[in-house]
DNA sequence: GCCAACGTTGGC
DNA sequence: GCCAACGTTGGC
């Protein structure tokens, strides 16, 4: 899951009571649907931080709830409030998350982007521009080893 | 339903 | 700050 360091970092995650937060705000169909169908509790996300000077996986968060209605988004003083979306029909939605640790090191995606192993991955792809997206175990498992290994 | 215009994302 | 890539909007 991507998140500006500066909007929403790791940093606040950790500091939010509980270290859990629900990851509101997402306007995108494609990862709102893997928030509302996919992710399931007690699965295991990387925290990966966009928009900044090294753009990587920083660390490593629990889904903690599963999909439930956005709310920012039938609020009009919100930032992410969205007419299309009442509570009634809601469109959009969120899961919770809680931190569990920092990952040994940043892993840059400069650095995701030389491995063969992850080349299906959207993420090292041109022009990417979801904001969650899937791994598969033997996605997961890669990108956990590198954590011991050093870059490059 | 097509598609141009526009807005946003996000790496660089 | 630039700009490519992408998603969304809205006129037709």
């Amino acid at each position: 899951m991507k998140s500006e360091p500066d909007v929403f970092g790791i940093e606040h995650l950790k500091k939010m009571p509980k270290k859990t937060e629900h990851w509101d705000g997402v306007r995108n169909y494609q990862a709102r649907n893997m928030m509302r169908d996919e992710m399931k509790k007690g699965d295991m996300v990387f925290f990966y931080h966009s928009n900044c000077t090294e753009p990587g996986i920083v660390g490593i968060m629990e889904v903690v709830r599963e999909g439930y209605p956005d709310f920012t988004a039938f609020d009009p003083e919100q930032k992410y409030y969205d007419p299309k979306s009442d509570p009634d029909k809601p469109c959009w939605y969120m899961v919770d998350v809680r931190y569990k640790r920092m990952t040994k090191r940043l892993i840059s995606l400069q650095e995701l982007k030389g491995y063969k192993a992850l080349e299906d991955c959207p993420l090292v792809r041109k022009g990417n521009r979801l904001s969650i997206m899937p791994l598969t175990k033997k996605q997961w498992d890669f990108i956990l080893k590198l954590e011991d290994k050093k870059p490059g």
